[in-house]
DNA sequence: AATGAATGAGCGTTCATTCAT
DNA sequence: TATGAATGAACGCTCATTCAT
């Protein structure tokens, strides 16, 4: 029990340590005790750095998007045409293959166990569904937000069914394919 | 003998009674006594049908996935041509749109909740799995399994982003968006 | 554990057998686990009757103001001069001390904890003010509400101070005392 | 020496801070964190002074008999005749009202929460409550301790119903009538 | 077959107190 | 002295499940 001098940094290392368990049990079968164990802090060490379970969720998910945010903007660095874009999100996709299936998988729990209007009018998670479509119209050069959104929505339909599957499905070989159907349709709709 | 047919057939309807109270609240959100309340039983009558509330869930999951081969099946009766295929298929999910997006909720509110091992162990899954397969396969034209589960991943992918938008962005959209994506790929890689 | 039928009637006598622990120990200081030991039902039960320990609390309050209005309507029966009254409620008094020693010490606890304007806005408890006021008047033969409740006031005074001396000092001697007062006061504040 | 008397300074200057605190929520309602906040200390430094949140209490109230004792006597000291004594109880109580009503809240709530036997074994309190017998004596000229006792007790009733009624009910009004009845007491039993 | 009262482990949370700094 | 991060027992309350009726 060492006293912590840099509380917000030592937040923000709570939170990436509760990462994995909510993204194994989810948000409502994590208890405070497990989480408070696994993190080697008693129950009100935790309540001194967040206000609720919820709050203490709700920031996870902030600090993932940013994560995420951080992720795809170094690999859309680099490449230059079409289809080094599409080739560097696959290998960022792929190298990251454990963090995204979890983020995906958080997400889909804040979601579900959010009321859709709470979602919808905080300000943080409006900003926040806003980045991802910004990062995959920069990362794919894309100036249609519509479809920059809908291929994160087909990413995040693969990095869930990793989740059901346990991964007997290469994760690899799917998201390959998934960029094969891109590169198919943007030929096709390109041209003509 | 009519009484097990009756008490079976009741089962049943209690099952498709308790859908949508699954849907939108999630399997860690309803209380039994809601779901006695939804369903116009007492939570003693609820144990009497089913031995354990997750029972009931994992029931609700087969008896859906029966519902939804039965109704792509339907799909794909009439269509000839691939392009005719696709077009059922667009035409099915977007007509049942509310139904695929509960149904989606649920089958992952499910693989949330169970653990894993269980999950890749549970016999009955492993059959719905395959049917979900085999229905892409026929309804598709497809020979490839890997292929067809694909796909049901993506449409998969596209429900899941209703709820967490609560449709603000065009499920029918996506759909055709998807489909077109489909569309371009067959071309392109069965003409080699 | 036999199945209670009369949950209504139920309901008073749980609040009847907790009404020592109250007094006893104070709202605050009385614990659920502690009621429900005391009790000799279960944490659940408790909520089955009751929706929280608060509301319990206030029904317990309901409950002792009824059983007051009872017991000194009855003392009032039997007395015709202003001197039979006094004997009588000084008769009252002394016969069920313990009762309401008790009684005023969960009133006074209510309060403490109460937030006032919920006090002041709650009809029940109005209500009941006006009920002791009313039951005072009436006693006494008054038509002073002010004086009638300034009585109860005084008789409260008395009451508590039990509590702080465990009954060192004699109830009946100070229950005398303050009717010999209010005696002196009315002879003298009637002829004039 | 002079840091110890600072320091003393300094334990009464908080137990006065503290005051208020107490009489409007209650004991149990006050946690050390709000009182180390109003007190614009640490609650570490809050354990410096006071060995527990108890002990912090029961100095309050120590403090507190001592105010009241310094506040009856001043009181006391001009008035000769017995009319004059009683009216100069009546102004002392009148003019503190606000600081008298809190003082009974707090004593109220002091033998609310501490257990009966504790209170009687302690040599303070004891004391205290001998200081108020004996400057009611003082004030009044009594030779009766109970007596003397009595009307403090009558007292407190009346300050313990501004609570509950939040002032609603005039104190004047009913600090006046209380000494109108004394008056008559104290003229019917002196001239027989 | 059906009811709903009863159970009690376990939940999220609080808070008096301690102690490294 | 003084701080406030850390502790953990205990709180009010919930809810899947059982069982007397």
């Amino acid at each position: 029990m060492p006293k912590i001098i840099d509380s917000e940094q030592y937040r923000k290392e709570l939170l990436s340590k509760c990462f994995d368990l909510f993204a194994e049990k989810g948000y409502a079968n994590v208890t405070t005790r497990q989480l408070s164990k696994e993190l080697g802090v008693s129950t009100g060490a935790l309540y001194h750095y967040f206000s609720s379970k919820k709050v203490m969720f709700e920031q996870l998910v902030e600090e993932i998007s940013q994560q995420d945010v951080r992720m795809l903007s170094d690999a859309a660095k680099k490449a230059k045409t079409l289809t080094e874009r599409i080739a560097a999100l696959e290998a960022c996709l792929i190298e990251n293959q454990d963090y995204f299936v979890k983020q995906a998988v958080i997400w889909t729990d804040f979601y579900q166990h959010t009321e859709l209007e709470e979602v919808l009018n905080n300000p943080v998670f409006k900003q926040v569904d806003e980045r991802y479509e910004q990062i995959m119209m920069t990362l794919l050069g894309l100036s249609d937000a519509k479809l920059a959104r809908f291929i994160w929505t087909l990413i995040n339909g693969v990095l869930l069914e990793q989740v059901s599957t346990d991964g007997i499905l290469s994760f690899t070989e799917q998201i390959e394919l998934l960029m094969k159907m891109l590169t198919a349709y943007f030929e096709k709709h390109s041209t003509q």
